[in-house]
DNA sequence: CGAAAGGTTCGGTGGGGACCGAAGTGTCGC
DNA sequence: GCGACACTTCGGTCCCCACCGAACCTTTCG
């Protein structure tokens, strides 16, 4: 059973403002060093090493140390799931009036981005919908991927059957997306759409940041493979 | 885009001992009063009352009141759902060593119990496992209610169609049982099944917890309809 | 080898919040 | 109407922890 301390200790993981800054910007899926944490979060970097150690201790995170950097990421596919879903439940209400800065970056970010390991926003979110359309992914109770969405991961995308053995991550699973208000594409399936799309070169990020764009090579073979035209 | 501060004011109301032992509580899906509750979290009733403000405030909980009680409960299944999959992530490893008391009351526990508002333990991994085999669950690709069960849940369980309706909340959702560590039936689907098991007198509740026991009419009519035999 | 850069350790400061008991408000039962 | 009861408000205490800067260690680069 669980008991309320351990649920408490955990909960505190995330219950500060730089450790939550840290944990989003995880969600990009990259390793990031200690002090581009410490900087993105607007804390000093011996502040940031606490954290960092609370976070690891915690089992939120894992790190990698390569010579003079402290590389850390999130654990496990999970704890981005675990965040996706803790963040799905605040936006209920949209925050108004930003700069033009800000503005432009959100939208690029709403037109496409990577959502820990998959695509989300309008991408992700039309790919989604293609390929339900096509009778690959079904959304009538709970995401699950058909027999004929695993045989179009295979055959027509070239994923290795290997990689969609699930393990304990769910082959679909249903990721509402922020600024879609819709579900996506999440699970390892989507791991695996995501990653071929980047490795073909169909689409690109854009800068550092969680934000892609499709390419025109992209653009045609998703036109072929989905039947998607208007992308944006 | 969510927000660090967002983020870190919802954990915050989860981090402390005595809000995430009231929650954990509540997720017997019924609703407890401040007194309960507190002494549940072995706090005295004006520290409750001040825990359950902040849960309500910040949307975990929503109260009822009645004469000179103050009744609350968790704000909508989301919660509970959000609550479950926190939990699921903390139990790696298996605490040893209780009393008898605590051993007979887990076994209780680990027979069969109510997980918020569908079933749990043995007993619901065993429904789960059924549904499964008969063609009415695919667990193949996350999730899913197949026609067939559709079909079931109306005909043979005698649920109304209306009551199916999905709204926000997935027909079927994987639930990870704490006791099992396999998936059972969640979502409104499990819990119109655990809803039905209870009016029926199929199931009952042991004492005023979350163990459930099935009754002798139950062994009986889960034997017709799913193929149950080994109950226990 | 020396300088620069990334990260860590350590002491000190400050604020938030968890807690209790006592007194107060509203409701129920006799 | 008078106690008993459920809950709330208030004042006061105390501890935890987020933060910083300065000193330090380690790796990299010229």
């Amino acid at each position: 059973m669980t008991d309320a301390s351990e649920l408490a200790a955990f909960a505190a993981l995330l219950a500060d403002r730089t450790r939550a800054a840290m944990c989003l910007a995880l969600l990009d899926g990259r390793a990031w060093t200690a002090g581009e944490l410490a900087t993105h979060a607007g804390v000093a970097r011996s502040t940031a090493t606490g954290h960092l150690d609370r976070l690891i201790g915690g089992g939120l995170l894992v790190e990698a140390r390569q010579g003079r950097h402290r590389y850390v990421r999130l654990a496990d596919p999970s704890v981005a799931g675990l965040l996706e879903d803790i963040s799905a439940r605040l936006e209920p209400v949209t925050p108004p009036a930003r700069g033009l800065r800000a503005a432009t970056a959100d939208a690029a970010l709403r037109r496409g981005r990577t959502c820990y390991d998959h695509l989300a926003g309008r991408l992700g979110v039309a790919v989604t919908d293609a390929l339900t359309g096509a009778g690959l992914l079904d959304q009538a109770g709970g995401f699950a991927v058909t027999g004929d969405g695993v045989t179009w991961l295979i055959d027509r995308l070239g994923v290795a059957p290997a990689q969609l053995k699930a393990g304990r991550r769910p082959l679909a699973r249903a990721c509402l997306d922020w600024t879609e208000r819709r579900p996506h594409l999440g699970g390892l399936a989507g791991a695996r759409v995501c990653e071929t799309f980047l490795t073909r070169g169909w689409v690109n990020r854009i800068g550092s940041g969680r934000a892609v764009r499709v390419t025109p090579s992209g653009r045609s073979a998703l036109r072929e493979l989905l039947g998607l035209t208007d992308l944006d």
